[in-house]
DNA sequence: AGCATTAGGAACCATTCAGTACAAAACACG
DNA sequence: CGTGTTTTGTACTGAATGGTTCCTAATGCT
């Protein structure tokens, strides 16, 4: 009945997490996200309303893409030490800053920005961060070498290495050579041989 | 033999220091610091060529500050283990962010935005950062329970706790309550302990 | 007093931004 | 083959940006 969209949907939405993922919320502009994205203005804002609706689209496509990727490495029964599923969640994205990767996490970039000022992209990164939480803890307790250690102890760990996920990632966008990723698997080894109880 | 600055230049650093810290580079507007500032375009741009020329001096006076004061804390003779320094630092940055000083850290702000890509900005960033990991270094070598860990082992430290603080400060600027800061110092307390040998 | 020098302030410029309005184009259906 | 509906593309709006350029007023020195 009426004039068919010339381009997917799913598809403009990845293309536009990347352009988001590469700039950040504020500095992505208009037309980068335009060009980027293959359409044009009116049929950016009568598809995704806005450029805040379209991040928080693209937000939730990152959290079920990245997110729940990392989340998954975490729980993944295959490795049956928690301890590997967390090396190997780490080994991933220090990987990727070594190659090139210098986009880091959008969920980071985003809290980072001053878009968390607004309240629904804070809900949204809150969200977000939250489940990176619960799949750090999740592997924890599926870890023998932590099996003595106290729900508190557990926590903290677990936020030590959140906070450390995010410095990380921060390191990894801003290009800073400071010797640090090079060594960051073998320092994420150290806090987990660290924090077990040694007899 | 001319007319005298109405304003001094010190002060009106100082007050660029707090609009940037607030706000980030890219963010703050030259109205933004013209009004924090207290002077009008004119002067600005005659005392300080531009906005990047000026972010530049308020890094350098930043860092000589702020990043400083950090370092001292770390090489404070007067607290004779290193370890009780760097606990001291971090519970300084801590509880700042928990009485609601949501600023974090202006070169780690600077590190994470757009602002890196500069080459002028990025040098200046990656001084100050490299000031804080020999501080951190400097803090382990003066701790005796770190007597018997190797160079790489102290670098490691060193690294893992400046990606802390990289990460508790933008926690602390994306106000995200995700409990991580409640349990901070603790959580660096585990990683000390942890890091040391046992026998 | 007079002159050189500087701050102050306002007007201005070009650019960019997100967002809107509207006409032309493309399709599906009767 | 039209008719109606929706997408496209483009031109436009209004605001805000960083940056520049004036002119005037204030000041200190000779």
């Amino acid at each position: 009945m009426a004039r068919p969209r010339a381009f997917e949907t799913k598809v403009a939405l990845e293309r536009a997490m990347g352009v988001f993922w590469q700039f950040g919320y504020e500095e992505a502009s208009l037309p980068d996200l335009l060009t980027g994205m293959g359409l044009t203005r009116g049929s950016l804002y009568k598809a995704f309303k806005d450029k805040k609706n379209l991040f928080l689209i693209v937000l939730e496509l990152y959290e079920s893409v990245a997110v729940d990727a990392a989340v998954e490495t975490l729980n993944d029964k295959d490795t049956p030490d928690g301890r590997d599923r967390i090396i190997q969640m780490f080994e991933g994205l220090i990987a990727a800053a070594m190659n090139g990767d210098h986009r880091g996490c959008l969920l980071c970039t985003a809290a980072a920005g001053s878009a968390s000022s607004d309240p629904d992209i804070a809900q949204t990164v809150h969200q977000g961060m939250t489940k990176m939480q619960g799949g750090l803890l999740a592997a924890i307790d599926a870890a023998p070498m932590f099996a003595d250690l106290s729900n508190p102890e557990r926590n903290r760990l677990a936020n030590t290495l959140l906070t450390q996920y995010i410095g990380l990632q921060m390191l990894a966008r801003s290009r800073l050579s400071l010797g640090i990723l090079q060594h960051a698997a073998d320092a994420i080894e150290d806090i987990l041989t660290g924090a077990a109880h040694r007899p």
